[in-house]
DNA sequence: GGAAACTATTTTGACATCTAAATATTATAT
DNA sequence: ATATAATATTTAGATGTCAAAATAGTTTCC
């Protein structure tokens, strides 16, 4: 098998198991781990707004707001409007969100955590860079995304069952 | 800051990076990454039942459901009712699925792909195995852990010794 | 032969996630 | 001061994803 079919493998692995433990902990702590990294990234800094939140734990603004919006429907936290610029909304730790957050588990599975920190010094280091390595490559793409590609293919998705495009990749249409 | 929260960061890099990635494969070749590693399972068996295809690309069952539900309401595929075994629902690729997988790009990053292929040999396998450890390391708690929760699937999962199955721990040994 | 046990798939109900568009607000330039 | 550009958040619409429950079909065993 190919290097980079291994590769791919690995990661889906990686991947799913992220996602498996989330719904793990999600379970037994009540939190998922997207959720803890956001409350813990606002316990660490005091108060955030979204785009400091969305910066911070790696993920889009509306994904923030989404998770928020469910945080706070349980009381985790609270939003407050910007007084100086009414745009910002911050978000706070209520005291019931302290809570929960401090006696959580960790977001990496402790498995893993415990394994990982029986390593030896330079094995972690190794494994931790080789992450960074690979995170940075596929980052680098994103910078100059390049806009112009080869379309063609796309007026040709859907000739099948006619009329019911539920894809919309393509331009507007309904004028 | 902590090893294990750096990775924690290079791990969420890397979901993201090939989260976005999948989308943007989604405008460019109508395909989003699952889709096409769904696609290129079917092609390359000929015919796959939904249990085969969640084994080969790591996903539940129900996920793949609803993926072949959007190919098949797409005309990419079809699926037939097991002749012998009723139960069984096979997958084929249509004519219009055939061609649109194989015009389709890589489901990894073209530049994280272009990038890696142009390191050493050394680096390279150091690179696939950190992500394999990752990956095993990761996946071992799924097999031993779980200790509050009333699972019936642990039952099945019988105490092997050295073997590691890298996936998801309870995956029905179908043959 | 029929009930119990097992196997395969689909349905249901939640989350996480993104982009693009819609809103709301602030800052800037003419 | 007013229109326009820039910034911050939310809403809308799509996927992907899973566990658990519901369905459907097969096997086994008395």
């Amino acid at each position: 098998m190919a290097r980079h079919d291994e590769v791919l493998i690995a990661l889906r692995q990686i991947i799913r198991a992220t996602d498996l433990y989330s719904r793990k902990l999600s379970k037994v702590a009540g939190l998922t781990a997207p959720q803890l990294l956001i409350l813990q990234a606002i316990a660490s800094q005091g108060e955030m707004t979204m785009g400091d939140i969305a910066t911070e734990v790696s993920v889009s603004q509306a994904t923030v707001t989404t998770i928020l919006d469910r945080l706070e429907k349980r009381g985790l936290i609270e939003r407050k409007r910007g007084e100086r610029d009414k745009r910002r909304v911050y978000a706070y730790l209520t005291d019931a969100g302290r809570d929960i957050m401090e006696r959580a588990p960790t977001p990496l599975q402790d498995e893993f955590m415990s394994r990982f920190s029986r390593l030896e010094d330079w094995e972690q280091s190794l494994i931790l860079s080789s992450l960074q390595r690979v995170a940075a490559m596929m980052n680098a793409g994103d910078i100059d995304a390049s806009p112009v590609l080869d379309l063609g293919a796309i007026d040709r998705i859907q000739p099948a069952a006619g009329r019911r495009r539920t894809d919309s990749s393509f331009e507007t249409d309904q004028k």
